[in-house]
DNA sequence: AATAACCACAACCGCGTTCTC
DNA sequence: GGAGAACGCGGTTGTGGTTAT
């Protein structure tokens, strides 16, 4: 009668991941892919449920993510589509490559509204706010009456038009270009390919089909989570995941030689740029998660 | 130097949707 | 077609770090 359940919640472990589960969790994937996740921390040795795997996986581990805060540009996007979408974080993180749904809530939660405030805009009708309006109880009110969101396909089109790409290094709302160099690079959607074997899913291939184009394709929902791959046996093995040689670093072979890694290699390996002080930064504050390094 | 207050973000929770049997 | 489970999303909470007192 239906499926499995994805994890008995018995005896499984809560709260911050440790550096040894995320290294098991990423040699698992290196290995087998994202394939179901109820079965990821089982075969991975994990005493996590599925859906933490999953959570882990594509807010942090998923090597194609930006770190670091938001740029202007990002954040003018975020502004723009929150206004068209509301609260639909996953949609709006769509149309930002390499940034997740969560990353864009927090990001909205912490900075973006207290500056819309203080520019005088309420950041949930996007409309100027007089003075003495903005308060608590008036916040409530808007809540409940937050911008409709675009429902329909044209809509999400004309929207996607927006999305942070290689091919439209500019967005609707500014002329600079979107990214600046200091930013740490993108693996781009078009370098990561999904193998469309036949008896993978005809929605996961369009959707990996059209990663580049029109939403970016690489968001946390769109790209990571749409191997189907449930209840098929022979799909559970392996599915459809291969890199580039570009972001081959994910090879099982050297990344399974954890005593061998170098932050240099790392680097090359993710296509950044060794002397970028940024990019080295960020993988600085995440080494605490590699203590092998 | 100690500690309280604040902030940022990772992770959890619950619900709606999708999918399989 | 219905039941039950997985999945995905958005809201909320918890925790660690930083700043102020």
């Amino acid at each position: 009668m239906g499926r499995q359940p994805c994890c008995d919640k018995v005896g499984l472990k809560k709260g911050p991941w440790t550096a040894e589960e995320d290294k098991k969790l990423i040699s698992f994937i290196l290995t087998n892919g994202q394939c179901c996740w109820r079965a990821v921390p089982k075969l991975a040795g994990l005493l996590r449920c599925g859906k933490s795997c999953r959570l882990r996986w594509t807010n942090y581990l998923r090597p194609d993510l930006k770190r670091g805060l938001l740029s202007e540009d990002e954040e003018k996007i975020v502004i723009d589509l929150h206004s068209k979408l509301g609260n639909r974080w996953s949609k709006i993180a769509s149309h930002l490559p390499g940034r997740t749904d969560n990353e864009i809530k927090n990001h909205w939660n912490t900075h973006i509204k207290k500056k819309l405030r203080k520019m005088g805009i309420d950041p949930i009708t996007h409309k100027p706010v007089t003075p003495g309006e903005a308060t608590e109880k008036n916040e409530k009110l808007c809540s409940q009456s937050s911008p409709e969101p675009a429902e329909t396909e044209a809509e999400e089109q004309s929207m996607a038009s927006q999305t942070l790409t290689a091919e439209s290094e500019t967005s609707s709302l500014g002329q600079t270009p979107v990214f600046c160099t200091d930013e740490v690079p993108m693996i781009e959607p078009h370098e990561i390919i999904v193998s469309c074997d036949a008896s993978a899913s005809p929605a996961s291939c369009a959707a990996a089909a059209s990663g580049g184009g029109g939403g970016g394709g690489l968001s946390s929902s769109s790209c990571s989570s749409s191997v189907d791959c449930s209840s098929r046996p022979e799909e559970i093995q392996f599915p459809c995941m291969e890199w580039l040689d570009s972001v081959d670093f994910w090879g099982l072979d050297e990344f399974s030689t954890w005593d061998h890694f170098s932050f240099d290699e790392w680097d090359g390996k993710l296509g950044l740029d060794p002397l970028n002080q940024f990019q080295r930064s960020v993988l600085d504050q995440e080494a605490w998660k590699f203590e092998l390094f």
